[in-house]
DNA sequence: AGAAAATTGTAACAAATGTTACAAAATCAA
DNA sequence: TTGATTTTGTAACATTTGTTACAATTTTCT
């Protein structure tokens, strides 16, 4: 799909403002002028879509690095049905299925479309390669940005492997609340963490009430108080 | 735990056959003289452990990379009342936790004990990231072994999210019949593969019943034969 | 081959979750 | 602020899943 599109001359352009860069995290700790120049450096492309086009195909090849320079994308599924399942948004300067660039299947899990007018940057993965042994700064981002995927990833199973929905709350409860904290924000709406949990809504939403009736915790808004540690943990034991 | 423990003198050598290490993802595509090369030039370290000893402690901090030489070790996880669940062998010669070397939380996630008498090899991030540096196909076997363990919990999580036993089920079925075969293995037992999709083992029993009753499949041991691709295909929209 | 161990099928029942629907509450946008 | 939209609580009921138990079958080990 990338490959095979055609723009207009204008779509294409061999310098642009760096500065927005500092932020991605491949290019964390490095000053702003010291990414021009490794980036003048290499070969790449820019390419621009209008909010709405389809980006990138599921199934489309993973052949290079593609970074999401201005605007956002969103990845989505498309099940048997054609019905779409939204998975995540990336906005800029963030980086596309940076997990599939290497290892064995190398292919877009799925779909790209652009949310709002996106500008992307595209390395091919040899240039990349070399790239990261020229640079220990850029290596140790790219490594922590796939690492971080993986644990990110490691930590949703471990809630996901609980067979009920208060072990997963429990768990997922706990897991905030760690550093003696004992309140914290859910940081999305119910009806967001039950598609977490992969979970019905109103499922959850029983469930969190009764985690308050028992007195385990207390839930005003998207506030959360632990009230009785131990017996939450009880429930992580499944 | 693992810098902490005491070994008598025989359980550190400085030289060993290399020729085991051809197999290891991490060497894979380099000839065993060159692995012996590169190695040589390198600092790192060899402990042993004795079948059943607790190698590495969840919560443990990961400061280098750690390979299994020869042996077997495992993951496991320990939950608030004691109880053990086992998460995956680790034969040699493959390596522990090689996504939690990088990244935010560079923390064991899982107790580590040794299965059989082990032999493992350990070589600190900062002489690993050097190593990176300087071997483009270490580089790329690296990125790969991380990116595949992404890929791995990709797809896990893919099956995760279907409420339904019959929609991981069909999923896992069609994922393992894509390229035209009808037919596969069950590379394992439904015991495991209940556990995979933290699921009842009756109840994956009862649906794997139920779909070769409604002819979508034919079980045979573990020999699994799609009749119907159409109407399993269906389930995938849960 | 034969015994022991692990795996599988199945049934009855309890428990948890999904579904649908609707009203109350909170949030957002004009 | 107000009106529109989204989110949340809740209820009744259907469906799915878990639990426990046991026998049949298969696999593993000797």
């Amino acid at each position: 799909m990338l490959q095979n599109q055609k723009f207009p001359a204008y779509f294409y352009r061999k310098n642009m403002d760096y500065d927005q860069l500092i932020q991605a995290p491949l290019f964390r700790g490095i000053k702003s002028e010291e990414i021009e120049k490794i980036l003048t450096g290499i070969d790449k492309k820019f390419k621009k879509f209008k909010a709405g086009t389809l980006i990138v195909h599921s199934g489309d090849p993973v052949t290079s690095l593609i970074i999401v320079i201005s605007g956002v994308v969103k990845g989505e599924m498309v099940d048997y049905s054609g019905r779409v399942i939204k998975i995540e948004d990336i906005p800029a300067p963030g980086a596309l299925a940076s997990a599939f660039l290497f290892g064995n299947k190398n292919l877009f899990p799925v779909n790209v479309v652009a949310l709002s007018d996106t500008e992307l940057m595209i390395i091919e993965k040899q240039v990349f390669i070399r790239l990261l042994m020229n640079n220990d700064i850029i290596l140790s981002n790219f490594l922590d940005m796939i690492s971080n995927r993986s644990q990110f990833l490691s930590e949703k199973i471990r809630f996901l492997n609980f067979k009920t929905i208060k072990g997963k709350l429990a768990q997922f409860i706990l897991q905030r609340t760690m550093n003696d904290r004992s309140s914290f924000n859910l940081g999305m709406t119910q009806t967001e963490l039950a598609d977490y949990f992969a979970v019905a809504r109103p499922s959850l939403s029983r469930v969190l009430g009764e985690l308050e009736d028992e007195g385990l915790i207390e839930a005003r808004g998207k506030a959360i108080k632990v009230i009785d540690r131990t017996r939450l943990l009880k429930l992580t034991s499944d």
